[in-house]
DNA sequence: AAATATGTGTTGCAATGGCAACACATTATT
DNA sequence: AATAATGTGTTGCCATTGCAACACATATTT
């Protein structure tokens, strides 16, 4: 809700304090906008010449083909950058679309703006720049999970690749500064997709993953429990 | 051959000059090391403190299940740099394996020197962050092109997407400035691997790629002369 | 509260594509 | 030149999984 205090403890912004914050965004031209349910952010073809911070909302990066199918590429929720695979010297056509799937606001600055040298002489600027590489590095390490998922020829594998860096994933979480979530036992991972959603997530039909999941809490290598998927290792 | 005229000509290094570059070389502790064909880089799990850059030879990204089956991720050629996914604030393990499979030589630098006061007062600092993040954006735009392949569920699919996916990168390449390579008609279009590489990108069975290629030779989609393939648009 | 939309679980059917096995061609290595 | 290694093209088999269709449950909207 209280979008100063989101921006402050953004990972964008971290390092810095306020004092810092508002230089920067006097270096650069924020712009807030506000997002409908179900609207288009940026659609395939389009120039990226702006990067984009989710303030509040949850925005799918996705494509359609010709034949009408939609593919999901990524769920970016609040904190995440966008767009930013489309910047560079040259001004690049995105390949995917951004969608809000819910109401959204979103945070736009200049790519270009980066590179100006800056007139508030603020020591910042490279705090700044070096929180940007290091949100870029997070999100290429999603889009090689995502890879790895679906590098997997079995449904089963694919499943249990995910539920492989979902485990990692809290590991890291948990060993880091006190991220909170409700704390779970170490092979209990809490997935945050419904089935719907992780079928697409995965790229497999949804019946076959429902019926993927049965076999394998058959075989007791799982239990499910609605968003609690608890690993039995043997 | 001559790495010195690599490394003037490499995108990291690009709107500088010789006496620029010369600084930045004194900037960061850059070394070269040469890898021998076969050789691994970067095993999974590793601490990654370094981005390399390669000089020479190809480089793969890749790893390995524990039912030892391999996955190759991406392949890595004279130019690009590496490693880059595992940087951050956080000393991040490695995801991935990176593998020689020729001889190599690399050049690494380290990360964190990029964001050390610079000593020399470079002003080309910000040029060589600049260059660092569009090589990075680049490389997120080709994860970004593997993921769409992989997300395709028929095989001719993953074929259409990956001939769609060659078509635009021609079109764009020959749109900037003049890159040699054979200048081919728009509808021609040269793979950069043999069956059995081509295979393992697009994530299916050699001999099911094979049979769908003829398949779609015999159908007249496609005409196949070595490492050409054409397009028939009808 | 009614009506609509969205998600879940199940099943039969069909076909795509993985796998194994082979002969043959081409390329490297000695 | 001989040998080994690697890549190509082909085929039969059949398990996996996509698809369609359904009943039912749960959320959301009016």
């Amino acid at each position: 809700m209280d979008h100063g205090s989101l921006i402050k403890h953004h990972p964008l912004f971290e390092r810095m304090n306020e004092e810092e914050i508002m230089k920067i965004f006097s270096c650069f031209s924020f712009h807030k906008k506000d997002y409908a349910k179900n609207e288009y952010i940026l659609l395939e073809g389009d120039s990226v010449q702006l990067i984009g911070i989710i303030l509040r909302g949850t925005v799918l990066m996705e494509k359609n083909d010709f034949y009408g199918n939609n593919y999901l590429f990524m769920e970016l929720r609040e904190k995440d950058i966008f767009a930013e695979p489309f910047m560079g010297l040259t001004i690049q056509p995105s390949a995917v679309n951004y969608k809000a799937v819910t109401n959204c606001s979103v945070l736009f600055f200049h790519y270009r703006d980066m590179w100006r040298p800056c007139t508030n002489n603020c020591l910042c600027h490279s705090v700044f720049t070096e929180n940007l590489m290091n949100l870029l590095a997070m999100k290429s390490r999603n889009l090689l999970n995502k890879i790895e998922i679906l590098s997997k020829k079995s449904l089963r594998d694919r499943i249990m690749t995910f539920l492989n860096i979902l485990y990692r994933e809290n590991q890291t979480a948990s060993s880091g500064e006190g991220r909170k979530l409700q704390e779970l036992p170490p092979n209990q991972l809490f997935v945050p997709y419904n089935h719907t959603e992780l079928a697409e997530y995965l790229g497999v039909n949804r019946s076959a993953l429902v019926r993927e999941l049965k076999r394998m809490r058959d075989e007791h290598l799982i239990e499910q429990h609605k968003n609690i998927i608890t690993i039995n290792q043997q």
